[in-house]
DNA sequence: TGTGCTGATTGACAAATGTCAAGGAATGGG
DNA sequence: CCCATTCCTTGACATTTGTCAATCAGCACA
């Protein structure tokens, strides 16, 4: 039998180095799996997000609806870390969906679980606080790209830093994501190949 | 002799409700105070962040050089925490600047002596955590608004939501902030007030 | 009272980006 | 193999936004 818990067991021990077995037991205990279809949603516009997941496999998508029209705000895929973190923080109905891109398997972990773990093993504080860094450095980046660059250079900037997203996502997701239309992304990119070769 | 760590001591207490005395001394023992004025920069493009700061008093912005060009990414008034925290988090140079916009007395509390407090004080991974997660939730908010929404919308948003923006920073700064030029805010603006009246 | 200084506004024009509509390429299911 | 679906590209045109230069308004200060 495949073993569910080993990636992700990795992944809390890269965070945390002095990771007890007894600490782990009482994680691992919190945890459920949960599968997604490609196009299935995790969490939906309205509702509050109740969990943080993990992704043994697959591929989600973050993105807002505005006027009809899907806008994406970010990518993740196995042994990266998910959740519409703000709406799980607040406990504030979630501005933004999650769906998935590719068949999923997901380990979750509960908003109550969570607070019980602080409480009962505060080792994972650190894990907590290790969690929100990342994730403000990944999104810190995100805003001064925004700022400072052209779509060109977020273009390039994700073909350098995030390659799996040029291969697994559709090129009109990626549009929304740099902050343009997929026509103009499209005129960019060929721009782009007549400079280069 | 006024408090100099009362403004500061109310702000730790709103994120750990339950600190105790003897931590708290640990910790103030720990920080530093630091006067600028106004134009003067607190952290520097090309060096590490090594401190986040408290505002005391003051107002200063996050902002970036871009072809010469200030663009800016965040405005901080008293009682808020700052930091160049994605420079101060990774150790890496900062790509970024702070200067204060108004005269600042600050409170600092150095890299070496946060990681102090977190092994010795573990009560202040909370913090630590806190902190990371409320900077998260401001900044996922602003990359959301980047996408989602017009410059008109952004700001109106400002002005609804940040007020002491609109009152205290000048106008080609917030045109940066939101992503576009100060003589395209000065008409956006215009289109506004012709509406509303 | 002038005199700089800083920031805001305006006009004319250019460049970037969006919109709409059509068609083309790849792909998977019957 | 054909068909439907999905995604990408292209063209024509509209809209948004930027650039540059000039001027204006407020304000501190000699």
């Amino acid at each position: 039998m495949k073993q569910l818990f080993s990636q992700i067991k990795t992944y809390y021990q890269t965070l945390i180095p002095d990771l007890q077995d007894q600490a782990w037991q009482k994680l691992q205990e919190k945890f459920t799996v949960q599968n997604l279809k490609k196009g299935e949603l995790l969490t939906r516009n309205g509702e509050v997000c109740r969990q943080v997941s993990f992704i043994n496999r697959g591929l989600l998508r973050m993105f807002y609806l505005v006027d009809g029209k899907e806008i994406c705000t970010g990518f993740v895929k196995e042994n990266g870390y998910l959740a519409q973190y703000d709406s799980f923080l607040t406990r504030q109905a979630s501005t933004g969906n999650i769906d998935a891109l590719e068949d999923c398997e997901l380990i979750n972990l509960s908003y109550d679980n969570m607070q019980d773990l602080y409480r009962d093993e505060p080792v994972f504080q650190i894990f907590g606080r290790k969690i929100a860094e990342m994730l403000f450095i990944m999104i810190s980046s995100q805003t001064n790209q925004l700022l400072t660059l052209t779509p060109e250079e977020r273009y390039k900037n994700i073909l350098e830093k995030q390659a799996f997203i040029i291969q697994r996502v559709p090129q009109y997701m990626i549009a929304s994501y740099i902050g343009i239309t997929a026509e103009h992304l499209s005129r960019v990119r060929k721009k782009m190949t007549a400079k280069a070769g």
